[in-house]
RNA sequence: CGGGGCGUGGCGCAGCCUGGUAGCGCGCCUGUUUUGGGUACAGGAGGUCGUGGGUUCGAGUCCCGCCGCCCCGACCA
């Protein structure tokens, strides 16, 4: 994208309303627009990074055995009625009459719809083990939304929802969604961390929450700090394997991690005093296995090996896309701006040409953009140099390849590493190869 | 839902107490200038002062209702 012909209205000045970081910088670097309380236009550049972590989080369910779907933000409230959930929900849920004076509601979660889903289509035990995934907008109509995309009322979540024979199929269900949520943050340049979970309003008994770290987390968390060196990408650990989702879940359950509501005490002390880690987390995901809560009480049930019908036993599994996006700017971040995962970057790197208009300047710069094929943002505006560094701080972008007058006429460019601020003067190839690789 | 605050040009704000026909900085447009970390000068555009009513000769300013947004708390992907 040229940002001469692009749509990224940055604001050099902080919008009054915005408290935390990954707010105001989402506001100034424009990535996002508020609409109304808690609801969000996302703008090109907040777009591209949310189909980017939409992109890693299809990849990984679709490679645990999942399969997308996607269901309708706006349901039946008969569905809701049938589970018993629509007067237990409370005012969370926006509720919604048509013109046929029939209720609806606009979906905060997804588990009675599946299940009718479920239940229309899936009539034996032959087709199970089944997961059913889904990357949709819902809505909850939060009593105080706040924290811009993080804590707003309409977010996109991905959800999954399991199908099984039995309880130890439900566990391996389980167990793989947890493997592939290790890997999904891992890829977008996350340290999440599983913990012990309460079960909430949606029940069951085995439950865990997906943490990340960073200072402005809403809650106080504990953990050991041997989850930092976990590589699971490269760990080993197979899907189709029951030993490996054995040795994972072990593995992982064996560490202590707990947020401040499920911390014991006894157990911290337990914990090797070098490797205790406290701090603050975000909560960017969310199993639950619940057994046949749903199968029951909307009676989906499917035919087994001995020709009885039977209820399976679901979990359900989300990750907030969305919140996700301001979780990782909370996690990455200095007094400049957003400094960018290479994973979930909007762009690959920007190209600031510092003298349009300048022959050699505008050739180096067309010849990289070109190159880049789209993964650059191409800075070809007439600004000033401190323009645009400061833009392309703000933005965050991984690399900047800075091309200026001096070095071009030696056809060299400066390449800077977002993160760490280093920069060293390399050819326009060099340059290009060290991005794109 | 309890408590508090704020709505004035795109953004940040002043003006309100003590009514007299709207102002500052940034941004935006034009020109000149400048060109490696938010350049300088000159000119210019842009405002139903959230909204409805009331008081008054006169309301951004005072009074009442409503709407919206934000913050703290309780609650939550």
């Amino acid at each position: 994208m040229r940002l001469s012909r692009g749509f990224i209205p940055t604001i050099k000045e902080t919008p009054s309303e915005a408290q935390i970081a990954s707010h105001r910088l989402m506001l100034r670097a424009g990535l996002v627009r508020q609409t109304s309380a808690g609801i969000y236009a996302w703008l090109p550049l907040g777009l591209r990074v949310l189909r980017n972590i939409e992109r890693i989080v299809r990849e990984e369910q679709n490679a645990a055995g999942a399969h997308e779907v996607l269901m309708p933000t706006i349901q039946p409230a008969e569905l809701w009625k049938e589970s018993g959930r629509y007067d237990d929900y409370g005012k969370e849920m926006l509720r919604i009459t048509d013109r046929h004076e029939r209720e609806m509601l606009y979906g905060p979660t997804n588990e009675e719809m599946i299940t009718d889903l479920f239940r229309q289509c899936v009539k034996s035990y032959r087709d199970l083990p089944l997961n059913l995934y889904h990357i949709q907008w819902k809505f909850r109509d939060e009593v105080r939304p706040r924290f811009g995309v993080m804590r707003g009322r309409e977010f996109l979540m991905k959800d999954a929802y399991s199908f099984d024979v039995d309880h130890a199929g439900a566990v391996r269900s389980y167990r793989t969604m947890m493997l592939a949520y290790m890997r999904t943050f891992q890829r977008m340049g996350l340290k999440a961390i599983p913990m012990v979970a309460d079960t909430g309003p949606i029940g069951g008994d085995l439950s865990h929450e997906f943490i990340i770290l960073a200072p402005t987390g809403e809650s106080q968390v504990y953990y050991d700090a041997a989850f930092e060196s976990v590589d699971y990408l490269a760990g080993g650990f197979r899907h189709e394997s029951d030993e490996d989702l054995e040795r994972f879940f072990t593995d992982i359950t064996s560490r202590y991690a707990a947020t401040e509501e499920m911390h014991s005490a006894e157990k911290w002390a337990a914990v090797p005093a070098t490797s205790q880690r406290e701090g603050r987390g975000i909560e960017v995901g969310h199993i639950f296995y619940f057994g046949t809560k749903y199968t029951k009480a909307m009676n989906a049930a499917v035919a087994g090996a001995d020709g009885k019908m039977f209820h399976p036993e679901m979990g359900s599994y989300g990750i907030g896309v969305s919140r996700l996006v301001g979780a990782v700017i909370e996690a990455s971040h200095d007094d400049a701006g957003i400094v960018w995962p290479d994973a979930i970057a909007p762009f690959k790197a920007a190209i600031l040409n510092l003298k349009n208009g300048d022959a050699a300047c505008d050739a180096i710069c067309e010849d990289l953009y070109a190159r880049f094929g789209g993964e650059a943002l191409y800075d070809d505006r007439s600004d000033r140099a401190g323009v645009k560094f400061n833009d392309a701080d703000l933005m965050g972008h991984p690399w900047q390849i800075v091309v200026g007058p001096r070095g071009a006429a030696t056809g060299k460019v400066e390449l800077k590493r977002r993160a760490t601020g280093e920069r060293v003067e390399l050819s326009v190839d060099e340059a290009f190869a060290k991005v794109a690789g």
